[in-house]
DNA sequence: CTGTTAGCGCCTTCAC
DNA sequence: GTGAAGGCGCTAACAG
């Protein structure tokens, strides 16, 4: 295994194929892996090049063939545990394909004011995009002119293929959790702000809460739903709500709760601990997500598979790119959670 | 501001040409924002270009200039909360300069037996490199064959620009808290496992930390020292380890501990936590980053500018990459940590 | 100030 | 099974 190329001039297909007696063509297509070269010339080549440190460059094999080898993927930021995670989960499969990944962070834009995001033109940079919670301000006018693949995951757009986990099931399970423990009063911290993503991660969440509630033939509470988003900040301050519409009086709060993230739900233990209120013992505490670091706070909490998330979207991806359908059936993989019980989960109180 | 195109060919630089009435070279100049070209026919070409919805293909562009506009990130891997953090500040530097930001996780590439980084043909890729904590691995021959730009983000490479905190300081600003506390026994939990990474942080803050001993008059005792790597599972093991050197009696333990990070801070705290080690009371813990969840656990530790550093980083990758050296002065930024006291460190318990 | 002429490095018809 | 020619879309060097 040589490794040294010593050659001052960069190496190009020509300098490859000077080396190997045979043609530049020969040499495309025998380090492509394209039938119709012979055993003998192909090992030939593949000397050659491994001898040069030869790699063909990807603008100029992109623009012959039309194809980017990249993916991009957009999401509104990276630094939530969720979005790195589908990343990682992603980058496996599509570096496996040769692919690249390019970051297209949303940032400001994906606040409710966003402007209508620019793709035009990012078909031309990527062969495909892999949506992480796609803002709904995407959706009107953009997502035509996307004009590449596009797979979800996480929050769903109607016609999009995309990954997800069953939020529905989500929602239930965690309500499902509090109420065989015998709790009757439980909130949900965890809606969007309204319209603000377009997530349809906390409807849906919330959506299987109230099933499970209504299962249990328990009434829902309108002052025990909130609107926070994903962010731990908005778990403090739901918590601190709830206080304050209780009077201050931690008994009259609901004795547990169901929060849309791991996140919202460390906001929330933190507020409780500031406030005296014991976890579990006053108030139980459902999360979701089992964020990396959910089991510091010995977090309860409904799980889901988020690196296998992106390694799939990422399949259906490059299936999509490759002309291969998504495999024959629905367009939207729903990957199933799993209740993780630690230990801020209770029966409540006795009165 | 027309904003639809509803020409169903793909709109290349000579349908703007046409449609301004221009050559495709004034088109490339007027919209490239380059001089010598009249102020009507640069408006003329901008209109003709929004209202086909015309942008340049990056691959075409990037032949033609010998540029491809992209950077590339090189890490560990990216779940960190460090590395999304520099990652995110970096790329709003990036973008805005018209940029790219691919992702070049180094993977199971990291660990000990790391093959050498295949760097040759990634400066076809990208116009230049940002390193975060590029491992050691990396050194030898193949920073050699990277023939691009390449600027690193914490862990520094000898010879190489780079943007990272004061570790000295940073180990000597929590050894030097503690002192001023009164302990008098503290351990560092943060050595790098042998060359793993070849990272010179954690040997850098445990410099710092012995200088701070040493300024007090303190003893460095060799068992109050663990190599952990960053990682939260380390410290956990690494206090379970500490409490088995004292047999299992907690009074036998230092009194105070500087982690190396606040996630093994953390790992920390939830160990003495299920040991019933009270924090602060009976032992004091810094960590150090300022994470963005540190503030959950009370955590005392030694700030960092994170984003910052990406941003600081790709700015100077970029003005390497046109030309202008970095900016007259010392290759290496360093930038002041600062201590952030909260809730877990206090002074030691009376004998 | 603007147009014309050659490529950038590779891939893909077509011939052989 | 292999080679020769043309072009992917844009930009840079030279004219004018």
């Amino acid at each position: 295994m040589t490794d040294t190329d010593a050659s001052p001039g960069p190496v190009g297909i020509v300098e490859v194929a000077a080396l190997a007696g045979v043609s530049p063509a020969t040499v495309s297509r025998a380090l492509r892996g394209i039938p119709g070269v012979s055993t003998a010339t192909r090992q030939l080549v593949q000397k050659a090049a491994a001898d040069l440190g030869y790699v063909a460059s990807p603008q100029a094999s992109a623009l012959a063939r039309g194809r980017t080898s990249a993916i991009g993927v957009l999401a509104p930021w990276i630094s939530r545990w969720f979005f790195t995670a589908v990343i990682e989960g992603a980058q496996d499969v599509v570096t496996a394909r040769g692919y690249d990944l390019l970051l297209y962070p949303l940032g400001a834009n994906a606040g409710p004011d966003a402007q209508p995001v620019d793709t035009r033109g990012l078909h031309k940079r990527v062969d495909g995009v892999l949506g992480l919670n796609v803002p709904v301000t995407m959706r009107p006018a953009t997502l035509k002119t996307l004009a590449a693949p596009l797979v979800t995951v996480g929050s769903t757009i109607p016609g999009v293929p995309g990954v997800r986990v069953d939020d529905q099931l989500v929602g239930y399970l965690a309500a499902r959790h509090l109420i065989d423990l015998g709790h009757r009063r439980i909130a949900f911290l965890g809606l969007d702000p309204d319209d603000m993503y377009g997530f349809t991660v906390a409807r849906d969440r919330h959506t299987g809460y109230c099933r499970a509630l209504a299962e249990a033939g328990l009434p829902t509470h309108p002052a025990d739903v909130e609107i926070t988003g994903f962010a731990v900040e908005a778990g403090e301050a739901a918590l601190e709500h709830q206080l304050a519409i209780a009077d201050w009086d931690p008994a009259a709060l609901p004795t547990a709760i169901v929060a849309v993230s791991d996140e919202v739900a460390m906001g929330v233990l933190y507020a409780a601990r500031h406030r005296g209120i014991r976890v579990p013992q006053d108030l139980s505490v459902v999360g979701v997500d089992n964020h990396d670091l959910s089991h510091l706070f010995d977090l309860t909490t409904v799980g889901q598979p988020v690196r296998q998330q992106g390694a799939i979207a990422a399949q259906m991806l490059l299936d999509l790119i490759d002309g291969r359908g998504v495999g024959g059936g629905e367009p939207v993989r729903l990957l199933e959670p799993g209740l993780v019980v630690r230990n801020t989960t209770a029966p409540p109180r006795a009165h």
